[in-house]
DNA sequence: TCAGTGATTAGG
DNA sequence: CTAATCACTGAG
């Protein structure tokens, strides 16, 4: 497979709404300590809308674990759930609006835990830029899927209207 | 269906 | 300080 190019800031600032949809396909690709890289197709996503949406951790206001979420889009939200795995999200929208994108799941690695435990991805990978790290960043291979929606998954607490919303994108 | 597992958060 | 919660997973 081809590198493709590396998606710059101009991607990420946009919406959530605009981004999650466009983000299937794309590839997430992992330098290792090895010098190595992987790529992997990104197969499911769900976006998470703070600024009005009752499921997004940054709805009740900025905390220290949300914070990077108030940032430009392209960097990493990452925390630990159920004291076992880490979730990956990326940020998106504007300075001050915060949104992310749940990475649910990569090619081989369906299961938002399954693939961060794969991919190698930790709390160390909190506020990692995907604009200008070097171990990680988004590539895009010029390949177009269709993208499927459905309402997100595992938030029950959010209530009925935005357990509804249709935010979840997969191939 | 249900337990595991520990960071995070709100509240006293 | 305490206790509740949790954007999940795998075993039975």
């Amino acid at each position: 497979m081809d590198s493709g190019r590396r998606l710059s800031r101009d991607f990420y600032t946009r919406d959530v709404l605009e981004v999650a949809p466009e983000l299937p396909g794309k590839y997430m690709v992992v330098r290792l300590k090895d010098g190595t890289t992987s790529r992997y197709k990104v197969t499911e996503v769900e976006a998470y809308r703070g600024s009005e949406d009752k499921a997004c951790h940054a709805f009740k206001g900025r905390t220290a674990r949300t914070e990077i979420m108030f940032h430009d889009g392209g960097r990493l939200y990452i925390y630990l759930i159920y004291g076992m795995y880490w979730m990956l999200n990326i940020v998106t929208g504007e300075n001050n609006n915060p949104q992310a994108v749940l990475v649910r799941g990569v090619e081989n690695w369906p299961g938002p835990g399954k693939l961060t435990k794969n991919l190698g991805i930790d709390k160390s990978y909190y506020g990692e830029d995907l604009v200008f790290s070097d171990r990680i960043w988004v590539e895009d291979c010029g390949l177009s899927y269709e993208v499927k929606n459905g309402p997100r998954i595992g938030i029950e607490y959010a209530g009925e209207y935005w357990k509804s919303r249709p935010w979840r994108y997969y191939i």
